[in-house]
DNA sequence: AAACTAGTCAACCGCTAGTCA
DNA sequence: GTGACTAGCGGTTGACTAGTT
């Protein structure tokens, strides 16, 4: 096949910086006529620029949803999860945070966050630790050191890379690391109700003060299941409390005030058990259809708490005395 | 004050996927 | 099925600015 040039090859189309004056065509000519046909635009809207200059421009700067200026501490956490998850994909991550372009999320992941990443001995694009020896004891088959880069990143910026440190290992299981996990590892494939679920519930573990608020599970699929769904959490605080009734939290992990969580008492058991087994059979049935990977989900997920049940935990906070620290996630689904 | 360097970011380029005749 | 065309994506470039020597 041959391609034509996006452009015609005439001599007179202009390049460079736009002008006011260019700029005012261009919106003038698109608030009329509405987005599209850029290839005929220019000629039509009378600019001596190729189409594709043109829908770069509209797109990127002229547009009137974008929001300009620096990027928030929260913004910048987003696009470190997000790229978490989905690598240089600068247009998913975009849809990610409302009012940001690509284009602007991906200059500002080269020129900031990129640097901040090797400053911290993380290599920008495996996010891989660069130090040896630091990445891989520490992380699970299948679940590498992209997590705890998430964290350590989004963690307070000026702390110093042993102030950080210090909180990787302390903060252990934390809620954010938990959530990241499960965020980062299950995003794609579940229904996001399922996780504001579990995140609703506190999950099973602990947080720390510089934990995030950055996980954002995505993909527009994600995000538009039914509202009619049970989430997770309602249907596991439904649930018979553990086989003989009785709710002990033995494991030193968990505070005392933590045995009212489903996720912690199966944390707790040690009876390596599915998901399935706390559930009734109708609220089984209502996950299976809330989501064609639930099942799947299930099995890694029961797999996932297993992981996190052997992590070494310093201080153990319950979970459900920082909901607002989640709210923003929840937020983000709405 | 001039030259140089580094950082930033708007814009461009090349490519691909999707659509339609 | 094929080819032309369009829209969009990600990588790269280069102009501009600020800081340093």
């Amino acid at each position: 096949m041959v391609r034509t040039p996006c452009c015609k090859a005439e001599l007179g189309l202009k390049k460079g910086a736009w002008t006011p004056e260019e700029d005012q065509k261009l919106i003038c000519y698109l608030n009329r006529h509405g987005e599209g046909g850029w290839r005929t635009l220019p000629e039509k809207a009378g600019l001596k620029r190729c189409g594709k200059s043109c829908r770069l421009r509209w797109a990127n700067y002229l547009r009137p949803d974008i929001k300009r200026g620096e990027f928030t501490e929260d913004e910048e956490r987003s696009i470190i999860s997000l790229h978490a998850l989905h690598g240089n994909k600068w247009s998913a991550i975009a849809r990610g945070l409302p009012g940001r372009t690509d284009n602007e999320i991906k200059n500002y992941w080269n020129t900031h966050i990129k640097k901040r990443l090797i400053r911290k001995g993380v290599d920008p694009v495996t996010q891989n630790s660069l130090i040896s020896g630091r990445g891989k004891s520490e992380n699970p088959p299948g679940f590498p050191q992209k997590q705890k880069v998430i964290q350590t990143i989004t963690s307070d910026d000026d702390l110093d890379d042993e102030k950080v440190n210090n909180n990787n290992k302390k903060s252990g299981v934390s809620s954010a690391r938990f959530l990241n996990r499960v965020a980062n590892r299950f995003g794609k494939i579940i229904n996001h109700s399922v996780l504001s679920g579990i995140i609703g519930s506190g999950g099973p573990l602990t947080t720390t003060t510089t934990s995030t608020t950055s996980v954002t599970v995505d993909s527009e699929s994600d995000k538009s299941t039914s509202s009619s769904f049970t989430p997770t959490s309602n249907l596991l605080c439904q649930m018979p409390v553990h086989d003989n009734g009785n709710v002990t939290s033995s494991s030193s992990t968990f505070s005392d005030s933590s045995v009212n969580d489903p996720l912690l008492m199966y944390c707790d058991n040690k009876d390596n058990m599915g998901f399935s087994r706390f559930l009734s059979d109708e609220d089984f049935m209502m996950l299976e259809e809330s989501s064609i990977e639930n099942t799947e989900f299930m099995k890694e997920l029961t797999r996932f708490l297993e992981e996190d049940e052997n992590d070494v935990v310093d201080e153990v906070t319950p979970v459900y005395e920082y909901q607002d620290i989640f709210q923003e996630i929840d937020h983000y689904f709405a």
